[in-house]
DNA sequence: ACCTTTGCTGACCATTTGGTCAAACCGTAA
DNA sequence: TTACGGTTTGACCAAATGGTCAGCAAAGGT
């Protein structure tokens, strides 16, 4: 079957993840990818014809994985605070656990090679502007308000590092800091639409 | 004088800073940059002796260029709420203006390279901790409202592709948003921390 | 036992890349 | 005119890199 993966293909995909988040596209070495999957370069090249296939492949699998988070936005009798609260949990912990930082920036650099820009907002903004003509929030731009959730959960992360070194946080602050942060976000945005 | 810019020299870091916004640290070429700023690759070289050399020199020219941003949390007599409204509004322009994205990259790949770690937040959560203290605005974490704000001021700019491709937004509606963006912005801030 | 398919590899290649260097260029002070 | 210092460059280099290929080994299938 095609659709099978080997443990070898597993671990070309472990590996590359790593190395692709770590270095960058760019920085990346296939050689580094080889290495770190205990197999030859020649073998990876088998695999996948090329450094940009297995860029791909690793991009497109990331995108796929996101898509159960959004089905938060789907008809469902909870409350939009809990849906809310329930979003930014998952979505951080997407953001802390999969490779999106080298995705984002290959996306950046070269927009014109991702083909399929699923357009996740759709459900998002349809949800919050429902509830918006209902009365039940606020009068505010549903797009606005998608782009402060993504800007608030996806920043720290995937620029640790710089946020580390440029707020002058360590290691445990920085930790102690993201353990509350996914519920004081939350709260930011309820507290920003809720009607007073 | 050592002190001195040549044009040649301004030609080539005016080209440096395009192609490594552009492509990344690892992804520009020197041969690029010595195009782009219409000279040879050896006289790039002449000037600076490394590809690392010129990204060390933009990259501290652009830090050097953001402490006049922060003199915002210098004591002086605005009220806070315009403080913020004004720190908002500077700290988005330079984000569009200055290089930021490559030297961010970077810095996330390659905390070490990184000496001089310039701690920024210092003036920052002094300010808004003795609000705090005063009783003049809610009980929040500083280094919680520091990492709000360096989150919606950066993520929407130095992701700008990424978030039109996600999100579905065209050029026009991206621009449209980001005028409205900053004032947002700061109505978020100062809606989340003053006392009811 | 023989053949075919699949997984895998060392050796190799063409190209790219950051960097060097001797020589040329050019304004200017003596 | 000449000598000199800073500037500029074409030619060149060693190393690194993505990718190829002929062939080996193992696992079935007949």
């Amino acid at each position: 079957m095609s659709t099978e993966i080997t443990i070898s293909e597993q671990r070309i995909l472990d590996a590359a993840k790593k190395v692709f988040q770590a270095e960058g596209y760019k920085g990346a070495r296939m050689q580094q990818i080889a290495d770190e999957a205990e197999i030859s370069k020649a073998s990876l090249h088998y695999y996948f014809r090329s450094k940009e296939k297995l860029f791909e492949k690793i991009s497109d699998d990331t995108m796929q994985d996101f898509l159960p988070i959004t089905a938060t936005w789907d008809d469902s009798t909870d409350k939009w605070e809990n849906k809310i609260r329930e979003f930014v949990v998952n979505f951080m912990h997407f953001v802390q656990t999969k490779p999106l930082l080298f995705i984002i920036s290959e996306f950046n650099r070269n927009p014109e090679a991702f083909k399929q820009k699923k357009k996740h907002k759709a459900k998002f903004i349809s949800y919050f502007e429902k509830l918006r003509d209902e009365g039940k929030i606020k009068d505010i731009d549903a797009v606005m308000l998608f782009t402060f959730i993504h800007s608030l959960c996806c920043y720290p992360v995937l620029n640790e590092n710089f946020f580390k070194a440029y707020s002058g946080l360590h290691e445990r602050n920085y930790k102690q800091l993201m353990e509350e942060y996914p519920k004081t976000v939350g709260e930011l945005i309820i507290n920003y639409i809720k009607k007073k």
